[in-house]
DNA sequence: TACGTTCTCCCCATTTTGGGGGAGTTGCGC
DNA sequence: GCGCAACTCCCCCAAAATGGGGAGAACGTA
């Protein structure tokens, strides 16, 4: 598989429109040998998807919010590393219920999806599923996992390159002081523990507060700091 | 390089305390090939560094906050894929100084830093630099770009694995409702529009955030809001 | 040097949040 | 069936944040 990887990165990295990428990962299965493949993008209000699932599960699961009850998703939001499906808890009425209907839409039994975090605030997760035995599994995600990471990452990166290219641009830059405002805000300060904090008085900090909200395009302190922190723009 | 970067992922995977990964990173500049090698990972308040760079110029670099005019790190936080030193843009006084300073302190000219993001806003920058020409340079990164990648997801992995077993769990779960609630706070609405949007009565929001506040301990709804999104439990 | 951005200071009326306390229904897991 | 957690509703008042407007000093860039 390491060479033909290798061609498919390099085919991933020349591709100059999305719809190139979607047709790539679709015609991944045989070069990966799984039966499905799902690439789901989460990009600031954007959202990208392409998978090899029928438009039937798509549907519902969107349509009735499943991502809120799918253990996989959960799992993929919270942890580094790849989730393998069969490690989840799966005890739950709604998960066992949701496994159920996913199986049913001929969903494989067996998966292995890669959380990929990107800048501001950007959540991806690739996946691959298929129906085998626990230990059938077991060796392809041992054999594999590494290099599925890296075609995730290289996926992730062309998407969000052309993503960024194509689309909303004007990223806002906050001065420091407006950068340190909303900091200390958003660690749960007050306005006036966060002026005494800076050593300026409580006016200065409404300032920059709201220059920061102006140039963020936020209503309050609160959205203010809740897009900064997505943009990447504090750290707290 | 292939055969000894297998074996380094595997010593890393099998390291079973956080001075181990940190000895492994530091003994790598042979197997790279480069002057210096760090990895620094900013884990919501926690923080572990790593580097072969003199402490002084650590203890200055910290002391300073150079974080805040380093572009490297103004360019890791912002995008996806690997940051070339040269590439960015030194032309402003401060960069220039900064960049001056390092020279003097024994950092490469050349450097590649690849940023990486883990949940609940862990964000880490695992960086090799070198002395070298810029073709020097650019024929290494493109050789070997994409198995920095890759070490650098195996070590932060890794380094997580072990900073989550050892420490602070007790991770809360919001419920759906406080969910919502947060999110549309986040979202630039305030109480009144945010009951209205969820069809509830503004004293029921007012519950929820409540609650959502007190279990991230959170001292006023901006820094729950802010919580939230770094612990990877709303989506904005 | 001139321009732009950043940083700093201040009042007052209005809106939004926070604090405190109470209570009934529903749904899921054991 | 019991218990627990989540969901829903209500009042009053104190504290905090927001909106609107004005202005001078310091800094770096062009």
């Amino acid at each position: 598989m390491q060479k033909r990887l290798h061609d498919i990165i390099e085919h991933v990295s020349g591709a100059s429109n999305i719809g190139e990428i979607g047709a790539t990962i679709l015609g991944l299965t045989d070069v990966l040998d799984v039966e499905h493949i799902a690439y789901h993008s989460v990009n600031g209000g954007g959202e990208y998807a392409s998978s090899t699932y029928k438009d039937d599960w798509i549907d519902c699961y969107l349509g009735n919010g499943y991502s809120r009850i799918d253990p996989v998703v959960q799992a993929g939001f919270t942890q580094f590393g790849p989730v393998n499906w069969n490690e989840l808890d799966w005890s739950g009425k709604s998960a066992r219920a949701f496994m159920g209907e996913a199986q049913s839409a001929g969903v494989g039994n067996q998966g292995l999806s890669i959380p990929i975090r990107g800048p501001r605030g950007q959540f991806a997760l690739f996946t691959v599923s298929q129906r085998d035995s626990i230990e059938g599994w077991k060796s392809y995600t041992d054999n594999f996992a590494l290099d599925l990471v890296m075609l995730a990452h290289v996926i992730n990166q062309k998407a969000l390159e052309l993503d960024t290219v194509q689309g909303r641009g004007e990223i806002p830059r906050l001065s420091p002081r407006e950068a340190d405002a909303l900091t200390l805000l958003a660690g749960g300060m007050n306005r006036a523990q966060s002026a005494d904090y800076l050593r300026i008085s409580e006016h200065t900090l409404r300032v920059y507060i709201e220059s920061a909200r102006f140039k963020l395009k936020a209503n309050n302190t609160t959205h203010a700091v809740a897009r900064a922190i997505c943009l990447g723009m504090i750290a707290v």
